[in-house]
DNA sequence: CCCTTGACTATCT
DNA sequence: GAGATAGCCAAGG
């Protein structure tokens, strides 16, 4: 383990672990919200290094679609658990909350209900 | 060192 | 809005 990983992890997995039901972060978001812009493709590497479980399923792209490869395995089970959550998709995209108008861009994206 | 690899992103066509 | 592109940066070979 490097410094970087030690300090890198544990602030992912607190912000990653504080992801509500039904309410979605990006790797960028998370990347950013730990104190570390510019790192969000290290944020599923710090996730895979957890031991404790994770809500990792509530993680997507910034652009709304899941991560993984559209028909794999780890693409059904991450889209049954969110589904399974309220969350709904659109053209393989998460779809916004309508009680998100009206407020910031962001918010409208990832807000809560 | 140099080069490749990512569960990524912002930007431009 | 979908596809291509360049930028990003720690790790590992």
């Amino acid at each position: 383990m490097t410094a970087f990983q030690r300090r890198f992890d544990q602030a992912v997995w607190k912000i990653v672990s504080g992801i509500q039901r039904g309410r979605v972060m990006s790797y960028g978001q998370i990347a950013r919200a730990a104190g570390f812009p510019r790192h969000a493709r290290s944020v599923s590497k710090a996730m895979g290094r957890s031991a404790m479980p994770l809500p990792w399923y509530r993680v997507i792209r910034s652009d709304r679609t899941l991560a993984f490869d559209p028909g794999s395995k780890a693409y059904r089970k991450q889209r049954g658990l969110l589904e399974k959550e309220g969350v709904r998709f659109v053209g393989g995209k998460v779809v916004p909350l309508d009680s998100d108008r009206g407020k910031s861009l962001d918010e409208s994206l990832w807000g809560p209900r």
